[in-house]
DNA sequence: TCACTTTGCTTAAACGTTTAATCGAAATAA
DNA sequence: TTATTTCGATTAAACGTTTAAGCAAAGTGA
């Protein structure tokens, strides 16, 4: 049993196929009479014809794919943004290709030279350390794309961001207001940008109050051993005589992984230690108290990120665009001073 | 500047298209001598030659791509899966196309027809409540698939189950054991088959032990409400004469919610109120206390059903196959009865 | 009436592959 | 030498569309 194609159609209809394509293309230049136009659809229905897009595409160059580039969909900010952006594709009339890199340069760039292959129309892209060769050579095929989540300094791209180093500063401000002195950060041992803007922006926030950096307030980890590094982390500083009174998380992974720990360590939050995170998972929700965290924009960012993507698709000439979104501070408990 | 073609590679190097063709696909039949062999590939790879999927595919009729349909991909138990999913659909050659229904029966179709529409070599799915005559005209289309986590009685196709009757019952047996005597399930308003079936382990459970079960021990919950209906019923539940002393939550998402409310209302658990849950999510973790939950084998479920699916598709004939695999109990503190 | 335009539709090339069929030259066999 | 086989490679059709170009018939204006 054979797919019914176009010239099934045009068959049944007594027309030519090209007759039949002008019609399901609505590509009517006022030359077609009602009258063929309902012979043919008529046709189509009754044969339930289906176009094959593949013929579609060779011939049209377009396929109406759009491929999504996460570290790993298995991450729930990924998971979460990845269901954003497919139902606003599908708005749109694309279909979603979703594939993980797990920060390596080889799984990403097998990913986009795949991606490349399958000739999606757009892509989407979070991407890794040292990926910069593997964009440029993207932006030499003229394969559009916008960057999200992070950007890399060296290539103009279009680009989803958000504020992370404003937000960061006001997390850090905000838990200096409340009395704490010795803050604790942790974070990724990375070159990407957003993150280092993360550090940065406690950075600034703690100068802006006068307040000394020192050594052991950054607590750095390898994103393959989160919880080995973090674990041991937390031991030392917090036998250290700088032991910190508060903790700020820069990313989710790092703030599950951080209060298992310091659940574990019998400490009572945030008497004993004041927590500050990153991002916003379901896991939070499990937590005994109300936590402190930085909400981001994921719908705006998944939508946005799809619009943008789209009308770069459409129109060759767009203005380079960098937005940047705004994250929220969503004050919780877990970074309230004990009353004294 | 043109895509390079097949066309370009013989040009350059001297042959035929159809000799470039035999030689990038290795379909030698000891007719080409090494020779030509070397020269195509130089040229191919001096061309930087990257063969056009498109027109392979629409020649072919293979397309090497997988769908998956899950109810949302947002939902970490189905990111999870994904994750192991696409994994090993590339290590096989395909490309992982992701598509949420929602649990909603005109999305699952759009999605099915997307699927069919694009030429999916095969689909994996997490069929919806009233999906039969869906799937039953995907078989009609001899589009291969096979079913996970949920399956349709009277829809006779491959499917990977977990064991939702028995493993339902042993943590019901576990909780008596325990020595609760009045145990509460909560569980989705649904006739999908697999979450009755955890329903009736716990029935049988509690009726191997002699235990009466009463109206009100079973709490029914819209899955588009689990928020509003748990909390309602927890609320009014717990003011029963018959105040439950253990829950058991059918899924992760029920369990979620449950255990923020049972937080909420200030009750101590395992001491005031047990807790059991099905499926493992991270959010487990943030809990004060290790939980008892259902470990389902994600990492089995997701390769065998794309290594099934794979067959499938290139063995037309295949033998059904229903795999049933077996999930575990992780027994946590939530289950532990109070020293009395 | 004739020239020209409009209308309605068809023809045919093209998109980039795969692959069966074919073909000439060289090698082998008779 | 001639017939046959093998070797190495090519030709051409096909996959199912889109779309520029073309064409016959009808309509229009002078």
């Amino acid at each position: 049993m054979k797919r019914v194609s176009i010239k099934d159609v045009a068959l049944k209809a007594g027309v030519s196929i090209a007759s039949v394509s002008y019609v399901l293309n609505n590509k009517i230049n006022s030359r077609i009479p009602q009258e063929t136009i309902d012979k043919v659809k008529l046709a189509a229905e009754e044969l339930n014809y289906r176009p094959n897009n593949i013929a579609k595409s060779l011939k049209t160059q377009r396929t109406h794919i759009i491929g999504l580039v996460v570290a790993d969909i298995a991450n729930p900010y990924f998971s979460q943004l990845a269901r954003i952006i497919e139902d606003e594709a599908n708005q749109l009339g694309y279909t979603l290709l979703i594939g993980s890199s797990d920060e390596n340069v080889e799984k990403f760039e097998a990913l986009i030279n795949m991606f490349a292959d399958r000739q999606a129309d757009g892509l989407i892209i979070a991407p890794v350390e040292n990926s910069e060769k593997c964009l440029l050579k993207l932006q030499k095929q003229k394969i559009p794309f916008v960057l999200i989540d992070r950007y890399i300094p060296e290539i103009e791209a279009d680009s989803i961001q958000i504020n992370n180093h404003d937000i960061s500063q006001k997390v850090t401000e905000h838990l200096i207001k409340e009395g704490f002195k010795n803050i604790l950060l942790v974070a990724y041992k990375t070159e990407l940008q957003h993150l280092l803007e993360r550090t940065q922006g406690f950075v600034n926030g703690l100068k802006k109050h006068q307040l000394q950096i020192n050594d052991n307030q950054i607590l750095l980890v390898d994103k393959d051993y989160i919880d080995r590094d973090i674990y041991k982390g937390l031991d030392t500083t917090l036998n250290t005589s700088q032991r910190p009174d508060a903790v700020f998380f820069t990313s989710n992974k790092l703030a599950v992984s951080g209060l298992k720990k310091l659940t574990q360590l019998g400490l009572n939050i945030p008497n004993d230690i004041a927590v500050a995170a990153f991002d916003e998972t379901e896991a939070y929700e499990l937590f005994p108290i109300p936590l402190t965290f930085v909400k981001q924009p994921l719908l705006n960012i998944g939508t946005i990120a799809v619009q943008m993507l789209h009308k770069k698709i459409n129109t060759k000439t767009t203005p380079l665009q960098n937005v940047i979104l705004h994250a929220e501070l969503h004050i919780g408990i877990s970074s309230k001073k004990r009353l004294p």
